[in-house]
Parts: C-alpha cells; sequence; structure tokens
DNA sequence: CGCACCCCCTGCCGGC
DNA sequence: TGCCGGCAGGGGGTGC
C-alpha cells in the first residue's frame, strides 16, 4: 500500500515523537512477516535511543543510538499507530513496542507483506539495492535517460523498479506518466528526452503533492493517528476506468499487464 | 534481459 | 442470502 508519500507522511508525524526517546519494551505477537522477524528481533531493540527517523524509497528507517537501523517496510497493508495505552490495541496487530513516558507504538498488519529488520546501516540490503531519491538533487534527467537508453521494459516497469528511482508504486507511476502525457506501456527505450524529462519533472510534482496531501487512502492506508490522507480525491487515472478523463473526457482505458491493471487516457497519453 | 506467471496473505466486492 | 472468483497499494522467485 504506502508508496513514498504515504511513508513520507508516517515519517513526519512520527519523527517528533519518536526522536530521543528510549525503547523500553519490544512484544512480538505474531512474527510471519514476510520476511519472519527473528527470536533477536526484540533483544535487538530493547533498551535502544531512537536518534533519527528517516526514510529511503518506501523504507522506514529508526536511527538507533550503537549505530543500528531499525527498518520497517508497509508492505501493503501495514500500518504504525501510536498509541497511549497498552489497551486498545488494534487488529491484526504483529510488534507491541513500549516507549519511554508511556507511548506506544502498534505495528498492524492484516496481509503481513510487510517487514522489519534491524542492522548496520551500510550492510543493510534493503537499503542497499534502492536507486536514487526521486526528490533528491541526484534524481536528474540525465540519470532515468542512461536508465530509459538501456531497457526494453515499459516505462511504467522502470519506475516499478525500487533499483531504480525508491518510492514510486503502481498508483504514483499512473498519476506521473498521465502528468507526463506518457502511455505506461511505451518501452522505456523509445521514449525521447524530452519525454524522459517530463516523466522527471511529474515524478517530483506527483510526489510533493501528494506529499502535500498527506498521501493517498484508498481502503487501508491510515497514518500514525489513524487519520486518512486526501490525494486519493486528486487521481487523475488509478482506479478511475471508464470514467471521464478530467482533461479531455475521453474515458479512462483499464488493460492488465503482469497480473496488474495499467490505467491511462488514450487521447492524453501518446 | 524481460516478462508471464506463481507465491506470500487476508478482506472486500460484484456477480450469479 | 451465500458462495466464488477476481482484485488490491508490496516484493521475490522461477522458467522460458
Amino acid at each position: 500500500m504506502p508508496e513514498l508519500p504515504e511513508v513520507e507522511t508516517i515519517r513526519r508525524g512520527l519523527s517528533p515523537l519518536l526522536k530521543g526517546r528510549e525503547i523500553c519494551g519490544v512484544e512480538v505477537l505474531e512474527p510471519r512477516l514476510r520476511k519472519p522477524l527473528t527470536p533477536t528481533f526484540a533483544s535487538l531493540l530493547q533498551g535502544r535511543v531512537i536518534e533519527q527517523v528517516f526514510r529511503r524509497g518506501k523504507c522506514l528507517c529508526l536511527r538507533l543510538d550503537q549505530g543500528q537501523v531499525w527498518l520497517i517496510h508497509l508492505g501493503m497493508t501495514g500500518r504504525l499507530l501510536i498509541g497511549s495505552s497498552p489497551n486498545g490495541s488494534p487488529s491484526y496487530e504483529c510488534v507491541r513496542v513500549t516507549l519511554e513516558g508511556g507511548l506506544y507504538l502498534h505495528y498492524r498488519d492484516v496481509r503481513r507483506f510487510g517487514f522489519m529488520v534491524v542492522g548496520e546501516e551500510g550492510e543493510l540490503w534493503e537499503l542497499r539495492s534502492l536507486g536514487v531519491e526521486p526528490l533528491s538533487k541526484a534524481f536528474t534527467p540525465d540519470y532515468l535517460k542512461a536508465y530509459c537508453s538501456l531497457s526494453r521494459r515499459s516505462i511504467r516497469d522502470l519506475l516499478l523498479d525500487q533499483r531504480v528511482v525508491a518510492g514510486i508504486g503502481n498508483i504514483y507511476a499512473h498519476e506521473i506518466l498521465f502528468r507526463a502525457r506518457i502511455l505506461p506501456l511505451r518501452p522505456a527505450l523509445s521514449l525521447e528526452d524530452q519525454e524522459v524529462e517530463r516523466v522527471v519533472e511529474a515524478i517530483r510534482a506527483v510526489l510533493q503533492e501528494a506529499i502535500r496531501f498527506r498521501g493517498s487512502s484508498i481502503s487501508d492506508y491510515l497514518d500514525s493517528w489513524g487519520r486518512k490522507g486526501a490525494f486519493q480525491k486528486r487521481f487523475c487515472v488509478y482506479g478511475r476506468e471508464g470514467k471521464p478523463c478530467l482533461l479531455c473526457a475521453t474515458p479512462i482505458s483499464r488493460l492488465r499487464q503482469g497480473g496488474r491493471s495499467v490505467f491511462f487516457c488514450s487521447t492524453c497519453q501518446v
């Protein structure tokens, strides 16, 4: 579920609350996540102080004293909820963390596609394998052109590849390509320089706007206080099959590719 | 290398 | 009303 804007929204909410706080207790209620929690998981966090909350792609990262990072990936249905009482735990709770000052952090995940790992920042494969941050200066048209020029895959699949650009998922890939006026199934190789430049501009603009609207809530996503995002109200193509294009009124098309839906306007996107 | 397909897991929704 | 298939924002693996 959560893509970069949702994880960034969660990060911004949790950061002031978690920074400087000690982890007093960790209870594993359901270790069967996508990567099963190891028997030592709780002891690695116990007694640590959270020094910083940062994000890489869709990964939320808590930097701990003694140099390690607690990496949390929310998968499709993961939520990190803040509470002030050990009761009132959410359903499907997998991990409950007690923090200094009577604060609780609940990880709940219905489908259990999320995972958590603890390790040295420089050694975590989940971080090392990620491509550039799309909102950083390092993400330039030349960077994306280099990948496009040697890839026969569709531009949509390229944008979904976390090794190229970190943080884009199926919703934002579609909104980005609509803004850039490029058909999602165009081979990346076929994009002109000017089109790649439009894609880079659209990535920045769509992700920034989605962060401003606190992410997209379709069915599952909520922030750490249980609040919905609002960007779903601004979708131009995602989930809008048959509805009129907001620019030209052509019904939005939907195809399936590789088991996933592809949405686009056959008039506005070329 | 790219892709079609399968898996992980649960809930929900629409059709019959 | 009830069951069944399809579908869902995540990633990874296999075999062609």
